[in-house]
DNA sequence: TAGATTGTTAATCGATTAACAATC
DNA sequence: TAGATTGTTAATCGATTAACAATC
């Protein structure tokens, strides 16, 4: 575990433990979408029996550079083998770890309308392995949702239902006139991560980390380099 | 219409035409995608019955620098008034034909599973000016979709269907296994711009615009920024 | 006119890329 | 050893912010 080089001021470095947490913080949100990036072609990989990568290769595979991949990966520690490039089973396992996807993640959904009824048969979420553990609606229906059979629950019963728990992330798809106070019901029973598919800007406390999923913004910024590419040249 | 202020060399411009299409290539995506925020909040606020904000307002509501706000509709055109701001209503038209939502834009829909479902019944959408006109799938459900009974055809009729259209955009929802394929169709077809829920990266022709809406990276992410923060403090 | 706020320039900040010594 | 590729430094590029003359 020792390292190779060393570092220019060793004296610099805080406790282990702040730092951690600290560099979770700062790290880019560019950063942290490279790495899930890295992760999926590497889970590909491994399936295809591909046993080591170059920095270069995976620059390829994702339409970026090489540099900008070693220096991404080199962010958290020194995985790579010079000369050689690294080991694809090796380095998977780093970056699960890093991004806590090594293992299964719970998730509380709350607002079961058609986009919270996809969202549960969505496969993506499962292959990454988070999962839905329950849902949350104003309105339950009938029946448990999706292949899984996720209970639905009353909105009333948020907080009992979550207290034992031990779940960190919901997914919020109410109405946007609901989403501030089911946020904060959210956060007070012990959520502090939100993936936001409300149009709305959450206020959370600082630790809370909210991530806005915006349908109609992207096709807006779809439409927009679209306009006028191709209007009125009487081709 | 006359500028208020000389451009530093007048002689340096291109013919208009190739200009817009130029500066709409060029136009970063943060930019654009602030542009439809600017335009949402303004929406806001002329229901509210505003009728003037100023740059300050405008990043207050969004969390941003108010110098950025001024850059960022600065790049399009001069839209405020010094010592008043900006009209509410003449600004967000402005907007609206920038980015092109100041009409109804029509939408093909490829991929009818539980997303697909989802998105048809969406209000985002609609909301915005986007209308899905049509869908098709593999296999076809014995019935139209959501409130507007939006028709599902069989995917082998996709060019015929598409034809007399005179659609540009297309969101792709399908497996992962027949998106490039759909993809290609698509791009024949004439659509140039693709709202892909896919994870997959589409090769398209450099004229197509694909926007990549992926939904596992974006909860993977949020998980890097929640693990760790609260693991083993024996609290 | 005095006060306010724009559009824009220049300064700062951060992210990407090129280049290369270290090393397998 | 020779060839390859890493991790890292320094250079480049682009985006954000501060500051202010122009102007309503």
């Amino acid at each position: 575990m020792a390292r190779r080089r060393t570092r220019t001021s060793p004296a610099s470095q805080p406790s282990a433990a702040h730092d951690e947490n600290d560099r979770n913080r700062r790290t880019p949100t560019a950063v942290v979408k490279r790495l899930s990036l890295y992760s999926r072609v590497l889970q590909a990989l491994e399936r295809d029996k591909v046993e080591k990568v170059s920095s270069s290769a995976l620059a390829r595979l994702l339409g970026l550079n090489s540099a900008q991949v070693r220096k991404d990966l080199a962010t958290f520690g020194e995985f790579g083998v010079p000369g050689f490039g690294y080991r694809v089973a090796d380095l998977r396992r780093e970056l699960r770890t890093i991004l806590g996807t090594n293992r299964e993640n719970h998730v509380a959904l709350v607002g079961v309308g058609h986009l919270g009824t996809a969202l549960v048969s969505y496969g993506g979420f499962a292959r990454q392995g988070f999962r839905i553990v329950c849902a949350f609606d104003k309105v339950v229906p009938g029946r448990a949702l999706g292949p899984d059979r996720v209970p639905v629950f009353p909105i009333e019963e948020l907080e009992t239902r979550l207290r034992g728990l031990d779940l960190r992330f919901a997914i919020l798809a109410v109405p946007s006139d609901a989403a501030q106070a089911v946020a904060d019901r959210l956060v007070a029973s012990g959520v502090d991560g939100i993936l936001n598919f409300v149009p709305v800007r959450l206020h959370t406390p600082h630790h809370v980390k909210v991530h806005d999923v915006d349908l109609a913004l992207e096709m807006e910024s779809l439409c927009f380099y679209l306009k006028g590419a191709g209007d009125d040249f009487g081709g």
